[in-house]
DNA sequence: GACTCAACTGCAACACGTTGCATCTACACG
DNA sequence: CGTGTAGATGCAACGTGTTGCAGTTGAGTC
């Protein structure tokens, strides 16, 4: 979905750099740190890009079968309010989490064929701005799923029928 | 998955000559009127505004006991593809329908209050238009759900914190 | 009114995610 | 190193929504 090559650092550290931290951020929050959340840490430490949930469930058990998901979701949640994964709900409304959030950014995704892209805040600032202005609303771009269809798919249609 | 028809009056009281023409749209794509479905669309016109697919399974249970999910959430399906009703996924996932919807309308959720508003297309035409130069993207405004903190409770968190 | 057939229904099973509760354990402290 | 305890786990049950399948029924036709 992304290409590996991420161009990190925001203004913060490097990825490795916040792995490592987040078990001292746990400590420092009064949380354990527990094989299980190791588990759940080293997947993500080898995510790319978005995942749903049920992925990451899966991609745990492969390391250790006797993984439970209440127990991903449960640790999903605290790694959450961490800062450490960002979850949005996708087209269906299942899950998806995104590893490490180094910038801000929402989400479209094409009906038609499946696919999505990011949005970088800037692209969606003049929106937010008006919103703020016109009603107080500070919209939180990071949860937002676009759904509609990609240019494309718009394309295609219009070649194919003209009407819809 | 999307119809042409219904585009008309915004205001109107009474929705029931468009509740009537239900049944005849159903003949014309060879569909079937049948006692659930007419539980459904009894139960759709006395609803206003947002309902979840939860409740409506269960106003449909209290005309008829007998009413399965299944046939509440595939019926739904139908009305949809006939644009009597549209859904979207709310802040935690789940589905929320609108009946008869007169406007394209997008909607706001405050993750601090629950509530929550809907936009006019107007308000976010800017961005839709941003959107489509840009990447060429087509957004279904009304599959849109942006979550965030409204106005009032913004200012409260400033009051009480001033940090986050 | 009877026949026919595709649309529809209900059921059971499944997928994803959440929650309550009894048990276990990481970790601070002595 | 042993102990206490709050935080974490695993289980089981639940909530919401989807799907495959076999049986039922709406409605067009004779």
């Amino acid at each position: 979905m992304r290409l590996p090559g991420v161009p990190e650092r925001p203004g913060t550290g490097s990825a490795s750099a916040d792995w490592s931290g987040v078990r001292a951020r746990l400590h420092d929050g009064g949380l354990r740190w527990t094989p299980q959340r190791r588990t759940l840490i080293d997947v993500l430490a080898a995510t790319d890009g978005h995942v749903t949930g049920a992925e990451l469930v899966e991609r745990c058990r492969a390391i250790d079968p006797t993984t439970t998901p209440s127990t991903v979701y449960r640790t999903l949640d605290v790694l959450e309010d961490l800062g450490v994964v960002r979850h949005h709900h996708g087209p269906d409304g299942r899950e998806e989490f995104h590893v490490l959030p180094e910038r801000e950014h929402g989400h479209l995704h094409c009906r038609a064929c499946g696919r999505s892209w990011e949005v970088g805040a800037a692209e969606v600032a003049p929106m937010l701005e008006a919103l703020r202005r016109h009603r107080g609303f500070e919209a939180d771009i990071s949860h937002m799923a676009l759904v509609g269809r990609c240019g494309d798919c718009v394309a295609a249609d219009d070649r194919a029928a003209g009407g819809d």
